[in-house]
DNA sequence: TCGTATCTTAACGCGATCTTAATAACCAGG
DNA sequence: CCTGGTTATTAAGATCGCGTTAAGATACGA
């Protein structure tokens, strides 16, 4: 979630590649797929921000596509924005038994597409403190009760590691300089040696015991925490 | 009640497993039930705060899973939502012959779903005069007399104490800081040090002897009171 | 008004936590 | 295989947060 990744999965290849070059222009990473059983496949491996989605899609169907990105926990939080040709059958889209977060009736504008995505990353991005829990591989951040679990035991933490690992966990893949994690984690105003983050992640890795290798070190640069897909290899 | 346990009661695996994946990802403890009763057997053992219901379903119907809700003293007091596939059937589920507090009908967006149990756990946390009474492991706060007890022993609080330990066992697990509690607790306008906190806590603590410990601190937040499930351990 | 209960503030000490610094282990390029 | 740079590990000192207590302030009922 957040990392400005988008997958396209529309068989109309000019629209298609208009979309990406403009979504490219717009700082985005595209990856596409023709057909929705590829893109199931695409977004499995590597679960983008936005999935870009056209309901008529050969081999297995738009809306088919998005009930079984909503059901599995890697792609259920992706945002996804239909196509669609008809503006009538859009309405249904959007409710559960689908379970898109928006959609665009065609032929649209390039502009128009630009605006709702941008809408829509806002809506996600704005609302982090929407999601009391953060779980991944086992490890689950409960934010209501202040306390972090993994594989359902409880783990005590300093309020320095808890912070620490809310961020990485926020962004899973994603690398983090130290003096970013100092800002993230211990607060924008703290002076301390980048050094510090290095002996917090000590801890934090001791503490969640098998599962402390999923806190990576990114050699030159600081720690990430393991992207799921990574780990799937 | 008020301890963020919610049963799903659905027969369709699909359907329930998204709304059990959504719910965990915003803090909830989950369990499900696929016929009407097992759904029933499972909400008397373990009575939950909230209770999605389908209406449609095998064995006994959603509405006379709700009717027995509604007549059992240990879950009486359930918030119960319903979930219908017809608009026109759903007002008469609120009615008293049936006994739901709200309903969402099919196909609904998770969105929706989460921002109904919000509404609802909303008016049942801050309405007053809904709780006559709180209790949770030998601490009784009755409301209406006003009074405390301490398995079966009247404890003697004042009434900041008294608002304080409220606060915290209507929501218990959850973390509170201390402005909050000031909030919450002695009123929003209230002009206080944090630390004032503390002494009323250190205060509740003492009067309540063993289980005093029940009030946890929570360092560098706040304070919570001790949920079941984890003392259950 | 007085006396009492309650609330708030302030101060101290202890233990948890954080930071630093020093040393060991590691890694990549020459 | 060495070497310069980077990270891991550890321990010690500094700092912070909380428990605790007591004293002054405030509210309240007799």
């Amino acid at each position: 979630m957040a990392n400005r990744r988008v997958l396209v999965i529309e068989d109309d290849r000019a629209l298609s590649e208009i979309i990406c070059y403009n979504l490219q222009q717009h700082g985005f990473q595209v990856s596409t797929a023709f057909d929705g059983q590829s893109g199931l496949s695409a977004a499995f491996h590597q679960p983008p921000e936005i999935i870009l989605l056209d309901v008529m899609l050969p081999v297995l169907d738009g809306t088919e596509v998005c009930r079984r990105l909503r059901a599995h926990p890697e792609t259920s939080q992706c945002v996804i924005l239909m196509l669609t040709a008809k503006a009538e059958e859009a309405d249904q889209l959007l409710g559960f038994s689908v379970g898109a977060d928006d959609y665009v009736v065609k032929p649209f504008s390039v502009k128009v597409l630009l605006e709702r995505i941008k809408a829509l990353r806002r809506r996600l991005l704005s609302d982090p403190g929407d999601l009391p829990t953060i779980a991944a591989q086992g490890i689950v951040i409960d934010r209501v009760r202040h306390q972090v679990t993994l594989n359902g035991v409880a783990v005590d933490l300093t309020p320095s590691e808890f912070r620490l690992l809310e961020t990485l966990m926020r962004d899973p893949g994603r690398a983090y300089e130290r003096n970013d994690l100092i800002d993230l984690a211990l607060g924008e105003d703290t002076v301390v040696l980048e050094r510090t983050i290095d002996v917090h992640i000590r801890a934090l890795r001791k503490k969640l015991g098998e599962s402390g290798d999923l806190i990576e070190t990114v050699r030159g640069v600081g720690y990430r925490f393991q992207d799921q897909r990574d780990s799937a290899l």
